[in-house]
DNA sequence: TCAATACATCGACCGTTGTCAATCTATTGG
DNA sequence: CCAATAGATTGACAACGGTCGATGTATTGA
């Protein structure tokens, strides 16, 4: 679970050719499973879309625990995941936390998937 | 894993907002998620691209097996995955199976994703 | 009718993942 | 310095998912 296991979303779509170019390796599949993998999920998902819908599109973990309806040790879990996977950047102001959209990873990884 | 439990990506560009928008509904991340987890994992990206990128953009099973380097049954059973999904289609001939991208798939999800 | 081939399904194994309660670590206010 | 608050981390548990060998089912060709 270290950060270099993990490579950020922006810098895959540097390195990967889209799905339907050519027949990816089996190392560039590998990476783009794990972005992909840190959306698969609805709770990230409802996180990713609350952030950006939020004012100053951006929120901390007490604004989000309660529309998610889990716990705040569940919901700090899913944001470090979407963290490491570089769909979040988090700063810390104060006691709290603030999350906010990583700008262009969501459109990255969506040209990759879409072949363009 | 009958087939009514699993909502077609084609669809389901249809009937939910994309992630950016507003704030995503549970049921509505949960059938995106769905969408997503198909994808997410390295040897059906991997089967994907192996069947755009491949002769008249169809591929048997035979075809696959060895490239991905996984035994024919779990090649078979990510090809359901896939086809469940609504990623592929698959056409019986004679003894094979031929599989072929769903035309907007791809796009549909990526849409979702990116925010149109 | 029989053997061979292509593919699907089943059952089992095991590593991964989502979840929570409990605890730990700042940071702020008094 | 102490109490309160925000958030991260840990540990445990159950559910899920990827994989394979074994087996089942069509279809073709002889």
């Amino acid at each position: 679970m270290s950060p270099t296991e993990v490579l950020s979303v922006t810098d895959i779509s540097a390195c990967c050719t889209p799905i339907t170019r050519e027949p990816m390796d089996a190392a560039g599949a590998e990476l783009l499973a794990k972005s992909l993998k840190a959306l698969a999920d609805p709770a990230r998902l409802r996180l990713l879309s609350l952030v950006a819908s939020h004012e100053d599109s951006e929120a901390c973990v007490c604004d989000l625990t309660e529309p998610l309806g889990l716990s705040q040790p569940t919901v700090s879990h899913h944001l470090k995941v979407l963290v490491d996977a570089g769909y979040l950047e988090r700063e810390k102001r104060g006691t709290w936390a603030y999350y906010s959209l990583t700008p262009d990873a969501l459109t990255s990884v969506s040209g990759l998937i879409s072949g363009l």
